[in-house]
DNA sequence: ATATAAAACCGACCAACAGTCGAAAAATGA
DNA sequence: TCATTTTTCGACTGTTGGTCGGTTTTATAT
């Protein structure tokens, strides 16, 4: 029981490297195993398909980005300074770009999907316990919180996906459609603009 | 030269048929060449591979779309009508329906976001020039509408994705954004809501 | 008509891959 | 010690996308 907990541990990491460095769709079962040491069987003993150790790695990886967020709202720091510090804890960690670059490629559509999926998932209800602080200290004016966060993700994640470098119209855009989603005075969400120049430096 | 030509056009249609079926993932090209009576060499000597065809099926299926959608451009409808009509021409066929509703399934994502980066292209071109014409006569009032047109069209695509049934939240949220993206008075823009509901009813 | 070149076609073959299975080895408990 | 469960093994299968050398058909020029 504790033995087989460990295997399955390490077979995730594993993966996991793998992913990162080759992408999903390049990965074969095969390199895993031989990575791992392992054979074939004992593979399909913890795993039922490749797609669902892709699930694994992908919960892995994101539940950790989100404990960054959460704990970014027990702070005291003010609400767009929290935003701020949510957005930034689920930017890819440095040995995670490759990754985020592979991602864009077609063929790893699907994984790039289920973590989008999930991500939103998982930071929607943070975000919008921020947002939600915005709201009562006055900065927000706005109902359907949650709705409106997601939505919010929703464009910057389609927007701002890497392969195609923001011009500044859009961000204007965007920055302005932020605002207005969420009822703030122009000017409140500028700070924005910060955090997709530094998301494209470190491109 | 002319024959080529001919069979070309058979294979992709076959392969439509064969997508729009079995779905993208589940067509192998041993299926097609059968379909089509001819041998793998033929079938490698007018595509490079699997996923070319895919493209050529795509690019055959939104090209009527967006002819349709041209169309509507240039009758003399009002601007919310001719928004109407506009999207109502890229609502999938009846005989997409299939292919519509497979696309959602993690297999043909691929085949998804393909068709999704094509009709946004093709499509948010139409789009902003009926949106110019609601600037014109005063119905919107706003600057970089095609960016804004684009974000709309991100904005309904994820969300109304057929997999999530819209709330009537989202659905209202949805509305106010569109409004704000555009900067339209509230109520401009209650007719999507006609929109959403006739998409969920045929589904 | 005949020779030549180009276009279209063939199907056996290959390598890669995800996934299966029955049996063996290791761990566990009585 | 013996039985039972957990873990491991690796040969095997079936499907698939794609290749290749060669053949037939079609068009062109002489």
């Amino acid at each position: 029981m504790k033995k087989g907990e460990k295997r399955k541990l390490d077979l995730i990491q594993i993966a996991y490297r793998l992913f990162v460095s080759r992408g999903y769709e390049h990965t074969s079962v095969d390199e895993i195993i031989e990575e791992a040491g392992i054979a074939k069987g004992t593979y399909y003993y913890y795993f039922q398909s490749k797609e669902q150790m892709l699930e694994e790695v992908i919960e892995m990886m994101l539940q950790a980005e989100a404990e960054k967020a959460e704990a970014v709202l027990h702070t005291d720091l003010s609400v767009p300074q929290k935003i701020v510090g949510i957005i930034a804890s689920i930017q890819p960690a440095q040995e995670e770009r490759t990754i985020d670059n592979a991602l864009h490629q077609p063929e790893n559509i699907l994984m790039h999907n289920k973590i989008k999926g999930r991500l939103y998932d998982l930071i929607v209800p943070i975000l919008s316990r921020a947002a939600e602080e915005g709201v009562e200290k006055g900065l927000f004016h706005c109902d359907n919180i949650p709705e409106r966060v997601r939505m919010i993700m929703i464009l910057s994640g389609d927007m701002f996906d890497g392969h195609v470098p923001a011009t500044p119209a859009t961000i204007d855009v965007f920055i302005d459609t932020t605002e207005k989603i969420l009822g703030a005075e122009p000017g409140t969400m500028g700070f924005i603009r910060g955090l997709i120049q530094h998301a494209e430096d470190i491109q």
